[in-house]
DNA sequence: CAAAATGTTAAGTAATTGTTAAATATTTTA
DNA sequence: TAAAATATTTAACAATTACTTAACATTTTG
């Protein structure tokens, strides 16, 4: 059977485990379970899923938190994230949300609900992750979901940073992109420095030349051939 | 009605421009037809389309011919191209994407399909220009999200003030502007002096000579072709 | 012609970006 | 897990570019 995605399972009980892995990988998904918070961060960083289901109410850590943690690490930004709470805990869906979760879905589980929510949320990926399909300029190409970028045939290597920066340009060729659009979509509004853009700027430059990636002073920067 | 937008349809076969034209028509858009090559990029500097839709086989000039040369000028960057192709001709799809197609439909054509495929192509394009679309008057072409500005042609470099300046007058060709008006939209009532404005005047002038910036002694100044 | 408005220039000032190297964070490796 | 390797950010300073001003010239208008 084709790889519909790899699906980690977060309950505390055994019993709902085995509930959603059965129904899972009855549509041919791939699944890993862990029962609790602390080995499921452990479980992710060799699984690689591309959805995490995450039990709200669990002893110790709780799906918030679990969350939580999972979106602090900025290479787990393509994971989706989707919480089980049961109907009454109104509050964990704001709560959720604010967290990072994706979607959520309430007990008690209906099989074909969960079933066509997860098909739907992932379908949805998948197409996401389409538009980041490859991008070639010139001699330039760019592929972001392999991290890849190859100048004139031969791979070059950026840091995740530079790489996400020199996409984001590419992805509009011409756009003069402004520190502040730079910073929103890169950086999602954290604060950083002034300089902070600059840096990594001159690293691109130092790897690709500097003729593509032009200043645009007072405005921002911009990719050209 | 409304102006959807402006199609040139560019086919040898008479029978085809026809059933194009009326169904394009009955949209609501305006069309213009050429039966050769040739003759669509005569009218295209006249026409200023949107869109043009273009059939792949064509004697003399094929498709991706036309579309190549229109796609050397720069400045009909901004003007979709789709391809009409028979289906057997399965390479068209590859050439005419690398020769700077937007989009194609494969003959026998069927109008529902036509037109929604042209809809939402424009739609598009509608929804990307929004915000800071390109103003193309005479020989000068100015495109603020990509600061960029082109004099028959060729790019020209506008500091930000000069830049924010000509794209003010251009947004409205023949209006005089204030210096109230002018100070309020580039400098947002900051406090600056007398000549400072004619200085930056004087900067665009001396780049794209001083024709198209119009002094109205006591008034303002404007922008004419 | 005189007053008012605008044009021109060069120089001073301000703002923005580039460049380093070092300090922190993060990730990988052993 | 500790050490090593990478990545990211910061901070200080240099370099560049943009902007404004001021003094004077020129043009326009009544």
């Amino acid at each position: 059977m084709i790889d519909k995605g790899r699906i980690l399972l977060v309950d505390d009980e055994e019993d709902i485990l085995e509930f959603l892995s059965y129904n899972l990988i009855k549509e041919g998904y791939k699944i890993k379970t862990a029962n609790n918070g602390k080995s499921a961060l452990k479980i992710l960083e060799k699984f690689n899923p591309d959805l995490i289901i995450l039990d709200v109410m669990m002893p110790e850590m709780d799906g918030i938190e679990v969350c939580e943690n999972i979106r602090e690490n900025e290479k787990n930004d393509d994971i989706l994230i989707l919480f089980l709470t049961a109907r009454s805990e109104d509050y964990s869906e704001l709560a959720g949300f604010s967290a990072g979760a994706d979607d959520y879905i309430t007990k008690p589980i209906k099989p074909k609900l969960l079933v066509s929510r997860v098909n739907a949320i992932l379908k949805r990926k998948r197409k996401t992750n389409e538009t980041n399909s490859p991008i070639c300029i010139g001699e330039i190409n760019i592929n972001k979901s392999k991290h890849k970028l190859l100048y004139s045939g031969k791979e070059i290597y950026l840091a995740r940073k530079e790489f996400n920066l020199l996409y984001l340009f590419m992805t509009i060729p011409g756009k003069v992109f402004t520190r502040e659009e730079i910073i929103t979509s890169i950086w999602k509004d954290a604060v950083v420095g002034d300089r902070t853009i600059d840096v990594h700027i001159r690293k691109i430059r130092e790897k690709i030349g500097s003729n593509h990636i032009k200043t645009v002073k007072g405005i921002g920067y911009k990719f050209d051939i």
